[in-house]
DNA sequence: GGTGTGACAATGG
DNA sequence: GCCATTGCCACAC
């Protein structure tokens, strides 16, 4: 139940929802969130994500590609990438192996 | 209140 | 099949 005024805070809700090891893309939360195509308004939020004082799993949320298209505002290139293989996603020339299968879609499981 | 911007997505050449 | 352009919507100035 998401009852926030602004869409960013909707878009922080969804993202610390991704399950551990799961992978999302800006395009399918930003489908969930009922704009569709507003996918760069979800990576725009995820950017304003730093600084709130919670963590926001934003290594989890990649580009339709399953490319770390976000890895370099994440505050260092290796980051990001660290970060997916901590959890198991293996990460091959900055994209998601098997992309397909970690895909988690908040429309389907949420 | 209008303009600009942005970690994307889809289409066209 | 890859590169370029357009669309899209929400927030900051």
């Amino acid at each position: 139940m998401i009852e926030k005024d602004g869409f960013f805070e909707r878009v922080y809700e969804v993202t610390k929802k991704i399950p551990y090891g799961r992978v999302s893309t800006y395009g399918a939360i930003a489908k969930y969130l009922g704009t569709g195509g507003s996918a760069r308004v979800v990576g725009w939020a995820l950017n304003s994500s730093s600084g709130l004082g919670v963590f926001i799993p934003a290594h989890r949320v990649v580009n339709r590609n399953g490319i770390l298209s976000g890895k370099k505002h994440f505050g260092g290139s290796l980051i990001m990438k660290q970060l997916l293989e901590n959890e198991g996603i293996r990460i091959k020339d900055d994209k998601v192996v098997d992309f397909k299968k970690l895909f988690w879609n908040p429309r389907l499981e949420l």
